[in-house]
DNA sequence: AGAGACTACCTTTTT
DNA sequence: GGTAGTCTCT
């Protein structure tokens, strides 16, 4: 049958077999995609076994409905059923919203993304009169995600704690704990966890689900963690046919938890297993593969698969040194112009270590005029204005909810200050209230508060009674949107303020409502859009149509590109400083490189700078090379950094200190990566061609640019139409002449700033 | 007592 | 470049 003919031999087993376990080891590239998608549809086609039985597990949402669409496009009728694919938090809130009841919870909980689980962690902190520098939200945060995903209960952790500061730590994890349950709220650890439960204590429920289910497959499995792996053993503790696909060399997420042994223990735990190898690389030239194999062959904790390609050589990896972080920026927009304009369709990533390096490409892509579009970073469920009115909704659906309360309380300010909210909370603690019930006392017995403040709690109190009695209604979520932007006089604070920043947030809440009402219109109630809304990620923004894609390796993972920048590649950014202490952190950071050069299908450039500065501050500090960048080797790189630079010698020794880089792991004997005097050597060597330095368009000085002519189109309030983006309105100029730039807001799109004379705008 | 200006400190990666 | 926390003015 025709989809198993366009399959090579270890594809093709993989999506014939049908009963029992099957891990998958597949490599970068190696049609990892193709065999769950095809898997499948033969499961359903040939086999005959209902859609409905089959569930698929993802890391984001984006992958499990591209997943969606693929298998529908390989069955040749509509499917009556679809399977069930999804990620591993979100079949969690479902299982949890049907059926926790049968443990003991409640339907109705709230999910405690990061933000409200530091803003807990923090005030917890504070509360036990801790001081934050040394116990810093975030890590501590981190500390407790790692004891629950290490099944450790705050009693068990504290057993553990060696050190005052651990003990602390312990004692925060169960006042964290605590204050999730006041707040009838589960963090993402809880979601897998208290599933995990579910599944452990109510045999009716396990058996259902084992039936319902009786194919499991899970992809990205190198980066499931331990509760990951308990939830699917007990999803499959009755028929056993399960299929991961995973890929060690591609697990970097153990930071998160993530664990490794979860591929080693598998054929262990799953003593039938077939094991399927996938080692033909569909997807880079032969030059791009080989040099990413060399990265990753340092590595020692590894099962050493090698892959292999029919495809050819291709053109030699680009190589770019950079005196400065501008100069790397301006050498990938170059680059990019150039190829576009050769092929407009290509597909292009920059990749980087961290999100705050897209600041610099995306200027000088916007100098060049490219349009480009960045993953990550902030996205539009994290702007302030969208987690504002999300929080009345959250509060409004579980009044319990004191963090999202918190955040509230004085947004827009109504004069319920810093002291009133102290002593609320006070209260609150000490009758072992939510906030809103302690606001509700206060009011009654007027608790030390001033008349004024009791005034303001009063009208607030009155607000979230209102909107909790239409969330009861129930209310349409769309409704509820619309009336909380309205009724807390969010619109009107941003409407006074009169500021392009303020008709950029009014906008986004414009987007907020039609979200909502895209969630009303599927059916979703107000539950489902705050679930939504907590498990969507960055990734599931991606567009594959913007020609020009930003985003952080980790985001990149699945994803692969024509044409790859690998930026700042430097020792202490990448690898990053935080990690090249510890032997295994490092080896995860190479896994890292490797998933960031294999997204490449025919070029992929690796670049650094000389310099860089920390922060956008002055200081611009001396960069050492990575070492990453000397384990490829030389005979697969082009040199293309400008010809004026002495290279290497006075960059790679200039600042130099024992301190700043870190020894090659001399516990293991043999050295990893090469010294300073080799990575000196390397970029010594003579002869290599250089093309022509390019200039980039230049600023002129302000007063230079003496012509006052205004475009027509370059005044505020101006309706403009662009190629990509549709019509949108302008909202502020800047700059004069060839540099003047539009900020204009294009619906759908959200705000663009755009450099008039390249954005090819037309009067609309 | 609250609101707005000012300043130190910061940054890994994310379901 | 951004933000959370502190200081100062009303």
């Amino acid at each position: 049958m025709s989809l198993l003919a366009e399959l090579n031999p270890q594809q093709r087993a993989a999506v014939e077999h049908v009963e029992g376990p099957l891990l998958i080891l597949a490599g970068a590239g190696s049609g990892k995609t193709r065999v769950i998608t095809h898997r499948i549809a033969h499961l359903i086609a040939h086999y005959r076994i209902p859609a409905s039985s089959i569930l698929a597990m993802t890391f984001t949402n984006k992958a499990a409905e591209e997943m969606q669409s693929r298998v529908a496009s390989l069955l040749s009728y509509e499917a009556y059923a679809q399977p069930q694919l999804s990620t591993f938090h979100s079949f969690c809130v479902r299982s949890l919203r049907r059926d926790y009841p049968a443990i003991g919870g409640k339907r109705d909980f709230v999910i405690y993304a990061d933000d409200e689980q530091l803003r807990l962690i923090k005030t917890l902190v504070k509360s036990l009169g801790l001081d934050d520098k040394s116990f810093a939200p975030r890590q501590v945060l981190s500390k407790i995600s790692g004891a629950k995903n290490r099944g450790l209960s705050p009693r068990q952790y504290l057993a553990m704690a060696s050190d005052p500061k651990h003990e602390r730590i312990a004692m925060l994890y169960e006042r964290y704990q605590n204050g999730l349950r006041l707040a009838n709220a589960l963090d993402f650890d809880d979601l897998l966890l208290e599933t995990e439960r579910l599944l452990r204590q109510s045999p009716e429920v396990a058996e259902r689900y084992n039936q319902r289910y009786p194919y499991i497959m899970i992809d990205e499995y190198q980066d499931t963690n331990r509760p990951q792996y308990e939830l699917m053993r007990l999803l499959t503790s009755k028929t056993q046919n399960l299929c991961v696909v995973g890929d060690e060399d591609q697990s970097i997420y153990s930071w998160r938890g993530a664990d490794i042994r979860n591929i080693l223990d598998f054929e262990r735990d799953y003593p039938s297993t077939r094991v399927i190898r996938l080692e033909q690389n569909y997807r880079s030239t032969k030059n791009i593969l080989e040099a990413a194999s060399s990265v990753v062959a340092n590595n020692v904790e590894r099962k050493g698969k090698v892959l292999w390609t029919q495809a050819e050589a291709g053109p030699k990896v680009g190589y770019y040194l950079a005196p400065e972080a501008e100069g790397e920026a301006l050498f990938a927009a170059e680059t990019i112009r150039a190829s576009l304009a050769a092929n407009p369709s290509r597909s292009i990533a920059i990749l980087y270590r961290t999100n705050a390096q897209s600041r610099l490409f995306e200027e000088a892509l916007r100098r060049y005029g490219l349009a480009y579009r960045v993953i990550g970073g902030f996205s539009f469920y994290e702007r302030a204005e969208v987690r504002d009115i999300l929080a009345y909704l959250r509060v409004a659906a579980n009044p319990a909810d004191s963090i999202g309360l918190l955040r509230i309380i004085n947004t827009p300010t109504r004069g319920i200050g810093k002291s009133t909210v102290d002593s609320l909370e006070h209260f609150a603690l000490e009758q072992n209230l939510s906030l809103l019930q302690a606001i509700e006392r206060g009011l009654e017995r007027t608790a030390g508060l001033t008349p004024r403040a009791l005034q303001s709690l009063a009208e607030f109190y009155k607000l979230m009674a209102e909107l909790r009695t239409l969330a009861l209604v129930p209310t349409p979520v769309d409704e509820m949107v619309k009336r909380i932007i309205e009724r807390t006089g969010y619109a009107k604070m941003l409407q006074a303020e009169a500021t392009p920043e303020a008709e950029g947030r009014l906008e986004n809440l414009n987007e907020l409502i039609n979200a909502a009402t895209d969630a009303a219109a599927r059916g979703e109630d107000i539950a489902g859009f705050l679930d939504h809304a907590a498990l969507i990620s960055d990734q599931d923004d991606y567009d594959p149509t913007a020609a020009v894609q930003l985003m952080s390796l980790h985001a990149a993972k699945g994803l692969e590109f024509a044409t790859v920048f690998l930026a700042g590649l430097e020792e202490g950014l990448f690898p990053h400083s935080r990690t090249s202490q510890s032997p295994n952190e490092l080896e995860e950071e190479r896994r890292l490189c490797y998933v960031g050069m294999t997204r490449a299908r025919q070029q992929l450039y690796l670049t650094h700078a000389a310099r860089r500065r920390r922060y956008a501050g002055q200081a611009s500090e001396p960069s050492l090379p990575s070492r990453f960048l000397s384990e490829v080797p030389q005979a697969l790189l082009q040199d293309l950094s400008p010809a004026a630079a002495p290279l290497g010698r006075r960059y790679v020794t200039e600042g130099y200190n024992q301190d700043e880089c870190p020894k090659p792991f001399a516990a293991s004997g043999r050295p990893t990566y090469n010294s300073v005097e080799s990575i000196h050597q390397f970029f010594q060597r003579p002869g290599t061609q250089r093309p022509p330095a390019f200039d980039p368009p230049a600023v002129p000085p302000r007063a230079a640019a003496g012509s006052n002519v205004k475009l027509p189109l370059s005044r505020t309030g101006a309706r403009v139409r662009h190629a990509k983006f549709g019509v949108g309105t302008v909202l502020r100029v800047e700059g004069e002449g060839d540099q003047t730039k539009l900020t204009i807001s294009f619906p759908g799109y959200g705000l663009k700033k755009l450099v008039e004379k390249m954005a090819g705008l037309q009067p609309a």
